[in-house]
DNA sequence: CTCCCATGTTACCGGTCGGTAACATTTAAG
DNA sequence: CTTAAATGTTACCGACCGGTAACATGGGAG
């Protein structure tokens, strides 16, 4: 349970029209407008509207629509961080149980998700300038994000980690990816199944190299 | 060979400036800026002076920029599905033999591919409208694409089609994905273990069924 | 109550963008 | 050469966008 976002100022801070303080209102709304009608789609005004405030609030907290990107792709990165340690403690000592139930979470976003893929995915697709802050930091996370698996999948003792790791992460891509282009249903199964195999292969290739 | 480009209208049509028709030129300067700055980051303008030419001309040939990246994405479009039917040919008769030399050619266009994906992919993310031409034409390609797999994985006596055609289709929108996030080398080498592992596998169980 | 500070309001700026009108120029065909 | 069609040139339009200035409002803390 995580409610970091209201009571952050302890109580010194904004609470004037809405419980939730104005920066956080404007983020959620520019996420939420950002994923369904891309970044480039959407103009301040519109995102100020929605977060029920306007555009000069709107840039007393953020200096330009390009640092409200890269604050909101922050937040993104930052709570995929959190569960990826939620899922490090749930599953203390047992990488293969931590693939395998983030490849379940990772499903169960996808039976939600319509239309629209991952908003990390469309942000690159959306911000070609490799200096964009966003980028870089989206790029910084990805890399992060990928050798943690790398990491999880030698210590699942798989044969080749960096193959089933490139693999892992191109299925979770591709999924997401999937969502949007060809819009499967049974993707989210069939990404779990998939991990579900790598991991029984695994175990099978342990054994028997343990009874030789 | 295809030269379906130069010596389109016999010799009745244009050849002013360049030896190749203006309509062409639009078409690949516009293709080039849309996939290295995102069809919303250039403007009409600009994909004229770069394909020696001016906007009136440009709106002379098509109506709308709306327009103008339907073309383009159709003629991308055009090109894979002409792909498939050479792959076809050359391996008739010879499904998993496709679906390798298919991972096999997408390796070495990831290869050649650096920081930025897949076209179609990108376009997705960066025209969320799904009433939106291009997004239409593109999905409706994505699925002739995916059940064409689909097919190819029931030819070549996959346990479960459906499943090995997810997976195939997965990986390959994973592979383009993480080739602009991620950005790992490798990707195209695991790309094609994997469906060599897929095919080798579904062999194997097809040997071990005939002996039984 | 008073003062302060975050917020709301309005109007505005320069720039860019998609798209068009009107006219000049080139080019190939007859 | 004449002519007609395709292309080049310039200027322009309205709309929108990111961003700012100036001032009004309102509520909470002392």
């Amino acid at each position: 349970m995580k409610t970091d976002i209201h009571d952050n100022g302890v109580k010194t801070k904004k609470s004037r029209r809405s419980t939730v303080p104005v920066r956080a209102r404007i983020l959620v709304a520019a996420g939420d407008l950002f994923h369904r009608q891309g970044i480039r789609g959407v103009g301040v005004e519109a995102i100020a509207e929605a977060a029920q405030t306007n555009k000069m609030t709107l840039y007393r907290h953020f200096d330009s629509k390009d640092e409200l990107i890269t604050e909101w792709v922050k937040g993104i990165i930052a709570h995929k961080e959190e569960d990826w340690k939620d899922l490090a403690e749930k599953h203390r000592g047992d990488p293969e149980g931590q693939l395998q139930d983030w490849s379940r979470r990772t499903a169960a976003k996808l039976r939600a998700m319509e239309e629209r893929g991952s908003s990390l995915g469309n942000a690159f697709a959306e911000l070609p300038d490799p200096n964009h802050p966003a980028r870089r930091v989206m790029k910084e996370h990805k890399l992060r994000e990928h050798k943690r698996v790398v990491r999880l999948c030698r210590a699942a003792g798989f044969r080749d980690p960096a193959f089933s790791a490139n693999l892992f992460t191109m299925m979770l891509e591709g999924a997401h990816s999937c969502g949007q282009s060809v819009g499967m249903k049974q993707i989210g199964e069939h990404l779990v199944q998939v991990v579900d195999l790598m991991v029984e292969n695994a175990r099978r290739q342990r054994e028997e190299a343990g009874a030789r």
